[in-house]
DNA sequence: TCCATCATGTAAACAGTTACATGATTGC
DNA sequence: GCAATCATGTAACTGTTTACATGATGGA
């Protein structure tokens, strides 16, 4: 059993939070997430979520009564070991090197494109990285203990990510 | 056209710094990315590589007297357009919201765990955390002008993440 | 009554990974 | 001579996306 896959982690994770839910609650708290790193579509999580089942991973509830078809999910004892074993993998230095910024991935193309695009890019980066900032800030309400402190870390990221893009700009004013 | 995905952009901007190159080369900035999101592996490069120049993106000569058979990448002036194009989309809100983070993923997942299972996880992700930092650090040497600064916002991000387990230790053994 | 949202899913296409496979060159 | 690295690529698999498709419920 080769352990469990990133979206698949995250997946029995936001289960094991919210159980009984459904997929649909599943897939809005992908959506709702300030990251659109998961598009939490219906194409990925009915899927993954029949696979979860099959390993045992997950039940679901068949309720003929309900008029929408609602299956309640939660997680198993196995999915329980499973999310566990995931969640402390944290400490393997490929999950903590495991990080993306597609701003940042564009910052290293400025170098061959001329002054004016360098700082309107820092200037227009700057903008969606603050609107950003506020969007992860604003995640944080109503929550408290573990998921407020879980979802500080967005706004820590996202506040070095403003810090960062407004170094960035200073430089390319003083004519980086 | 529909522009350049993720990591076209990443790969044409690779190119068009380093021009002329091989394909190896390209991959092994993948390889050596402090980030372990794009593996670089040959599966993903070369036909990866092969659509962008069907595309008409980047050239590659061929060289028949090259024992290895090697052949140096150029970014075609229509692939300068593109990648000026998708540089430029830093702006855009989906772009600054394109990030991920494999430790922050797991932490939600914590608030059904026992306290000790809490506190390993915000020790150990510590520790990786801050070697992450370290080799995010060390990847700024002999780098400078926007390259440097580029590469800076992997350090402000690795210290963000830093602060912020700091902070999540701390809260835990305060009994969050 | 109508619209937004809740709620389920499927199909085709594509992207990326792992694993496999081969051979040349360079430095010790 | 040998090992590490340079350098190319392919095949099978899996996961994810986009787009399509259907219907129920609740509130204005």
């Amino acid at each position: 059993m080769p352990g469990l896959s990133e979206l698949e982690g995250v997946v029995v994770g936001i289960i094991r939070i919210k159980e009984p839910c459904t997929a649909y609650a599943v897939r809005r708290e992908l959506t709702d997430s300030p990251s659109t790193h998961w598009s939490g579509s219906a194409g990925s999580v009915y899927p993954l979520l029949e696979r979860l089942q099959r390993a045992g991973l997950i039940t679901a509830t068949e309720d003929k009564a309900d008029g929408r078809g609602r299956r309640l999910l939660k997680v198993s004892p196995l999915g329980r070991r499973a999310l566990r074993t995931w969640t402390l993998s944290a400490g393997k230095p490929e999950v903590a090197a495991s990080v993306f910024d597609a701003v940042r991935a564009r910052a290293f193309a400025l170098k061959k494109l001329p002054p004016r695009d360098r700082e309107r890019f820092a200037v227009e980066a700057l903008d969606a990285l603050s609107d950003f900032l506020a969007t992860a800030k604003a995640h944080l309400e109503g929550r408290e203990g573990i998921e407020y402190f879980a979802a500080l870390g967005g706004v820590y990221e996202a506040q070095a990510r403003v810090d960062w893009m407004t170094e960035f700009l200073a430089a390319i004013r003083a004519g980086q």
